[in-house]
DNA sequence: TATCTTTGTAAGTGATTACTCACTTTAAGA
DNA sequence: TCTTAAAGTGAGTAATCACTTACAAAGATA
């Protein structure tokens, strides 16, 4: 019997979560499946988390430390808003891509649960994304480098497409992508759009 | 005891799981709360469909009759590119906006189950509106209307993402839309793109 | 070495799942 | 009016779900 602390065997979870969602789906993520994943009883998991809800919960508050902290850094960065907008961009992508399991994982089980916690917390970290891009494009126009008739709401939801898109290519057909060619064909349109 | 013809009863069905997934998520998308939606019991359920999978398949069935057959006789037309595409977005924005559940439903179930099956033919819808695109699209760009360096790949991609997000939004936030100006912003920043 | 907290487990819990089956009721055609 | 096929029912099925509990073992500290 291998013994472990809870930190670890919390993360030794959450890993085993996203390995069964990208692998087998959203039906498979059972408690027992995930206790057989990481190596321990089903009773274990019960020891490192409350409930099954609090394992993805701590997945999201990840996502939020991992992914829109660097995104909020780029966004308010002193930088030519155009860095800052390929450098959003690919970050985006780019995390999208290592972590396949999770933005999967976020809106199907935040659909499937209807939990409102879930949703809330979801929305926090779409809303974030989509203010941040905001906030870059109206830096821009405040700049005069862009055309200030382009309403950065309709931009912005436009710009949050591109990784939902993605996502649902992903999901749909394992599909991967080469970052740095999708983010140039990406970025092209985008600057056509707030090109004067 | 009513008696209704297995016909009547299949759409009874089918609107009953559109309204429960809508209202309460796909956790309680059970045959048991179906029947109870219907007002017959969960046997008869199993009279008029032979599984589960099999009303969510008629219902994407229904998609395909109801959406993505209009959709292409509308980017088949000989009408001039704008006008098509125009007709496209507004189309798709108003189909979403009539059935939320619908696209909740395909994506959340398709994920859930990760059946092979159902993402086969959720594919196939997901397909078959890009290419549509991406039809109206390389017409314009051989008439000469539209830039031809704008690959209609990298297009159809971002143009894919406005009703995807638009449908995340709703499932997130219950957020309603104004058809009209929703269409005519979007219509604006795709224009650009296309622009020479 | 003795104690005590933490991590582990096996065997449960009741609730819910999709689906079946033996049987009854209805309604249309002969 | 009688027959028959289709529609409806309620009580079942085994499987699975998240979660609990009583108890054992490990490892750090005293």
């Amino acid at each position: 019997m291998v013994r472990k602390s809870t930190e670890i065997r919390q993360e030794e979870i959450k890993k085993a979560v996203l390995d069964i969602i990208y692998r087998s789906g959203l039906k498979k993520l059972s408690t027992k499946n995930i206790a057989k994943e990481v190596g321990i009883s089903e009773g274990s998991i019960f020891r490192h988390f409350g409930t099954k809800k609090d394992i993805i919960m701590s997945i999201m508050d990840d996502v939020i430390k991992d992914f829109i902290e660097p995104l909020r850094e780029i966004s308010l960065q002193n930088e030519h808003p155009e860095k800052r907008l390929y450098k959003h961009l690919c970050k985006t992508i780019t995390y999208l891509k290592e972590n396949k399991g999770i933005t999967l994982l976020m809106f199907s089980e935040a659909s499937y649960e209807n939990d409102v916690d879930m949703k809330e917390k979801l929305t926090h970290i779409f809303q974030s994304q989509r203010q941040l891009v905001g906030k870059i494009v109206s830096d821009g126009i405040a700049m005069q480098l862009w055309d200030e008739s382009v309403s950065t709401d309709s931009f912005s939801h436009l710009y949050m497409g591109i990784p939902i898109t993605l996502n649902v290519e992903i999901a749909l057909k394992g599909e991967d992508v080469d970052i740095k060619s999708f983010c140039k064909h990406n970025m092209d349109m985008l600057l056509k759009i707030l090109s004067k």
